[in-house]
DNA sequence: ATGAAAGCGCTAACAG
DNA sequence: CTGTTAGCGCTTTCAT
């Protein structure tokens, strides 16, 4: 049987213990860094470890101590400008804090949610964090019932399930009103997202309440349902253009490119004859025409703070967090100007 | 210390064979549905394990069976618009085949390749899928040594670390070479992505022997490289501009939407003017103006294609399947169409 | 400061 | 068909 190629097989205490001659417990210790270890036989483990490839088995070792070090990522099978950046970001602070991840994508499927809810526990996941609007109060129950800290980006599916981390929409969606308003505009539109939605309804809520600042009153009436998705933002953007409006805020960048793509068609000039605003800062809205103001949004910073608000749960799961508000800022690029005709639109302050 | 919340504790084997009266090997037997079990007494013990709500301990399994069923998936940081189909459909059919992923994205920093792998292997990965190019054979050599399967998408950093799954680069070019000859055009330009990737070479040596297979022989010369993002398609495009090219096939499709922006800032028609023809079938190549032709890339069968190799490795760690090619498909939309004066440009056949 | 021994929860022989 | 027993690789008392 001509096996040249033979595998080193994996190494274990046992041998680095025998290498360095000393005892197991000794390897022990000198992995954990504990710092009753004579320095010089730490060394010649250290240099027994590194001779033979030795890696700690983390199975074993979560076994005997209990804690996997593992974290749950509930993410959803939509395709989402954030799913990316919000996965990257918290592997990286997770791996950092000595922290794996294990991901699953809960879908259409009914009852996935359970299953994977279900997976999770079976590797002892120490917390985790939901990332979709996909999963229910009852696929979250198992995870309650073994008191496993959760994290909601958005929002819970019910109070007490875990903390929430929250993008503060009122003040960005604000900030873009406001703009607007400065520019002269009143005849302000909105083209939500799905309103089944958390998230959407948010911001279709801000908008409205940010109008209400600016003197109006009907702004409920301003707004158009859309879907957060290229294609149904096409058919907002239809109806949108039977309304004369002079500014349009878009729930999401998505949005934005096709009533961009939209005005293109019906050659009306952006920003002169249309402003347009929208809202997350994906990649593709500084390089659209011309390029988007729009809502920024750290994605990166969202990860971070799920992360972190997961670790203060382990470390003291008494105590749930309040509602953490994660700042957005506007950023004006080229698609908002000055209304047309701002002089006759402008009621008397 | 008022502590209603009672949380009930992680259930083992021992309790479910207690409360079903009988012994643990044949609570283990039941819960890896081993034929040798009296279904009364099966039956009892499925009963105690819903009543306790009990889940296998994964990690115990995977230490005394040896198969951890975890799977690695390196991926890297550049925002990739495969990067969350490829996670997705590779965690999906993983999970479906029983098998958890554990994720790492690779970015910039150096070293941070080799920490991966230690992790991985440290988790017991059975297998890993990697879907960067920013992984070295040194970074991977950890995983050689202990005989790791390892499946490559695109390309392997050395030959022999492990299998390769590429996409049918050769016929997808043809395809859009033909398309445009077959449109009367000749003076196609190709606009290639960061050449130091193998998967953009691939493209840029894909479109060369297409034009000679078209009777165009210095088409090396009508190459511009891009590095496929939006930002620096715009650059290219600038160059593009100075050569009157009839028609583009760019490497990627946020290539392709840059060149229509800058063709739209130019006031120059597309199709009219210039035809243009991406790569990827991204989801936004739809909903660009006008829709892009190009061609598409089934990202999903992508990353099962790979889970399988892992498979199969894993059957069969001896044989290493050769270079598997995924079929990809011209998606012929709005952006292509008849050269400008096609009968001039047009050779003698 | 170090070692011996007891298990973490499970599966896999081996008996019966 | 079912139970008993021996570990998987590690951390952790408890001695020394």
């Amino acid at each position: 049987m001509p096996r040249t190629t033979k595998n080193s097989p994996r190494q274990d205490v046992h041998t680095v213990a025998k290498l360095a001659k000393v005892s197991i417990a000794t390897v022990s210790r000198v992995i954990n860094h504990k710092p009753s270890v004579d320095p010089a036989i730490a060394d010649r483990v250290w240099k027994a470890i590194k001779k033979l490839n030795y890696h700690p088995n983390y199975g074993a070792r979560a076994m005997v101590s209990g804690r996997s070090h593992m974290l749950g990522l509930l993410v959803s099978r939509i395709t989402n400008p954030f799913f990316p950046e919000l996965i990257e970001g918290f592997e990286q602070i997770a791996s950092i804090n000595g922290f794996e991840i294990m991901i699953s994508a809960v879908g259409q499927q009914p009852g996935y949610g359970q299953e994977a809810v279900r997976r999770m526990l079976s590797r002892n996941v120490e917390g985790a964090a939901i990332m979709t609007h996909g999963m229910s109060a009852a696929d979250l129950e198992e995870f309650k019932i073994y008191g496993t800290p959760l994290v909601f980006i958005d929002a819970a599916p019910a109070p007490d399930l875990g903390s929430v981390v929250q993008l503060d929409y009122e003040n960005g969606i604000r900030d873009a009103v406001q703009h607007l308003a400065v520019l002269g505009h009143r005849r302000i539109w909105f083209i939500s997202g799905p309103l089944d939605r958390c998230s959407s309804t948010l911001r279709q809520q801000a908008f409205i309440k940010a109008m209400e600042e600016i003197g109006v009153l009907n702004a409920a009436a301003q707004c158009i349902a859309g879907d957060h998705t290229l294609e149904g933002a096409i058919r907002a953007a239809d109806i949108l253009f039977q309304k004369a409006p002079t500014a349009v805020i878009c729930s999401n960048d998505l949005t934005a490119v096709s009533v961009l793509r939209k005005a293109a068609e019906k050659k009306l000039q952006v920003p002169s004859q249309l402003s347009v605003i929208g809202f997350d800062d994906i990649d593709l809205a500084k390089f659209v025409s011309p390029p988007l103001t729009t809502v920024s949004v750290d994605r990166y910073r969202l990860a971070q703070a799920a992360f972190h608000s997961l670790m203060q749960r382990l470390a003291d799961p008494q105590t749930l967090p309040p509602l953490q508000l994660l700042p957005v800022r506007l950023v004006v690029r080229q698609s908002t100007s000055y209304a047309p005709s701002a002089a006759q639109e402008l009621p008397p302050l």
